[in-house]
RNA sequence: CGGGGUGUAGCGCAGCCUGGUAGCGCGCUACGUUCGGGACGUAGAGGUCGUGGGUUCGAAUCCCGCCACCCCGACCA
């Protein structure tokens, strides 16, 4: 028998390991900080990838696809772009292997060298832009809105499954434009679509805001993110959009005649979520039994557990269960009918709720004379018995009931844990507690370096909404405007 | 890259100190009884003990090298 998972206030990255395995989500893979993301788990990032594709197509994007290599100098094009990226690169060098003289196996074939060294994408932008290059002559060509599915590799120190691993998945934007305006139109546009997919669907509210410098893109004039605070108070940035000027236009040479016969550079933004997301969506709402999915992404939304003593028994409610899937199936609800006698109800109730499915039918005996059905709800653990008649309905209700409760939950968890503060020992009080913290700051990369320092909290953003306020800055007092949200992150 | 730890059945572990025919729980297979909150019985299958060398009559166990992974830091979405 499976025991519990570690809960959340005794080892919060325990339990979140150890929820991913058991839930069967992804586990970690014969190559180092490489995750397999299985059946389960692959199946919610493909709901995750349905649902932004067709927002980004709705705004007039189309996918495409770029190489995984790219050459090293053109990584080096845009100096802080090359920067920010060279020391976690994965690196190409040569392309043959031989056996050993010694028998000993497979060696890299020291003849097979390149003649220049291909780097694994760790983002597209250099590889994109040189062909951008290719593309474009006109305003004619312009807007070019493209964005890709891909993976990328980025050879971190320390990985955790789906927050940080060295390859991942995710979609990566990249716009080209006549204007500055146009571009940070794009910009901020890709960033409200972001806000709205993670809170419509991923039930999880977020904080949309301007990175400061230092947490900047390397390559970027301006970078928007989005910032979530999981179950353990800590933020998480969710998705990013960088408005990038002409930086890498003027790396990569694309200029383009504009109407009044002039060659300028194009603007450019880029913008990416990634399989970061699924680590997010864990975080924030799962709890000490396991999984707790949104419905809009959950891959099976509702389950129905038939209990029955008897194979005649188990037809006569078959019987009734059936058309009652092909309904809710034609109603647009995914729907899985476990009637497998592998195991007993009592051991299927735990496994479903382990893996989060959102709404759980049981049937049996009692249910078949009163014509009725017990239905349970995952996020609040409560049951109830309803009538068979009308189920449809009732389920299709509840499942948007059950997305708007537990967004809810986390919008309300998030409200309780932000708090205004106004000096430094308050401050670090508050920071150990965990939470977002809005407090004044000064403006400066000095300030905010030597409060990363003494506090391992960064500046998560610069909210959009943020309130005109005269203030001093917590660490350095010297005047500010506006607060700032604080918090340690992942 | 620095500090710590672990490699024994699919998974989780014991055995190692003190060398002597490799064990437990879960899972798996078959059959039967069960089935409204993680059932039980009976019978089975499954391991070159991470890897290379050394010591020894004999090594999972002692010695040396190597490799991999995990945790804690520095780096990062």
């Amino acid at each position: 028998m499976a025991k519990a998972i570690p809960s959340r206030s005794e080892n919060y990255s325990e339990w979140y390991n150890e929820l991913i395995k058991r839930a069967d989500l992804a586990e970690n893979s014969a190559v180092r900080g490489c995750m397999v993301i299985k059946p389960y788990g692959f199946a919610i990032w493909e709901k995750m990838q349905r649902a932004l594709d067709d927002m980004f197509k709705e705004t007039g994007h189309q996918n495409a696809y770029f190489p995984l290599f790219i050459p090293k100098s053109f990584l080096s094009k845009e100096a802080s772009h090359v920067e920010g990226f060279a020391k976690e690169c994965a690196v190409v060098t040569h392309y043959r292997l031989k056996n050993a003289e010694d028998g000993s196996g497979v060696i890299v074939d020291p003849e097979a060298k390149l003649e220049e060294e291909l780097i694994v994408r760790p983002t597209s932008e250099t590889v994109i832009w040189s062909t951008y290059k290719n593309w474009i002559q006109s305003y004619r060509d312009l807007p070019l809105l493209i964005n890709q599915w891909a993976n990328v590799v980025r050879w971190e120190m320390r990985t955790r499954i789906f927050l940080r691993t060295a390859e991942f998945l995710w979609q990566e934007g990249h716009t080209a434009h006549a204007t500055a305006e146009e571009a940070k139109f794009e910009t901020r546009q890709m960033l409200d679509i972001y806000a709205q997919f993670a809170e419509e669907w991923m039930a999880l509210p977020v904080v949309k805001g301007t990175k400061t410098a230092n947490e900047r893109f390397a390559g970027a004039d301006d970078t928007l993110c989005i910032e979530a605070m999981m179950q353990d108070g800590k933020a998480l940035q969710a998705g990013t959009s960088h408005f990038l000027g002409q930086n890498f236009a003027k790396a990569f040479d694309v200029q383009f005649l504009n109407k009044q016969n002039q060659l300028d550079y194009v603007w450019g933004t880029s913008w990416g979520v990634s399989t970061r997301l699924m680590g997010a969506l864990i975080m924030a709402h799962s709890d000490d039994d396991g999984l707790v999915l949104p419905p809009k992404l959950a891959p099976i939304q509702v389950v129905i557990v038939p209990i029955y003593r008897s194979e005649e028994q188990l037809e006569s409610l078959s019987a009734k269960i059936k058309p009652l899937v092909q309904e809710l199936r034609k109603a647009g609800v995914s729907v899985k009918y476990d009637d497998s006698d592998a195991n007993k109800p009592g051991w299927k109730f735990a496994e479903y709720e382990l893996r989060g499915v959102p709404v759980r039918l049981a049937m049996g005996g009692r249910d078949l004379e009163n014509g009725t059905v017990e239905i349970a709800r995952r996020d609040l653990k409560t049951k109830e018995t309803v009538p068979f008649e009308g189920l449809t309905e009732h389920i299709k209700n509840l499942l948007d009931d059950i997305q708007q409760t537990i967004y809810t939950k986390a919008k309300t968890f998030r409200q309780a844990n932000t708090y205004k503060v106004d000096t430094f020992d308050e401050f670090q009080v508050q920071l150990d507690k965990g939470g977002f913290i809005l407090a004044h700051w000064d403006g400066t990369s000095e300030t905010e370096e030597a409060i990363k320092e003494a506090t391992k909290a960064t500046i998560r953003c610069i909210p959009f909404d943020q309130e005109a306020e005269e203030g001093v800055d917590i660490f350095s007092g010297k005047p500010s405007a506006g607060r700032v949200v604080f918090a340690r992150a992942y």
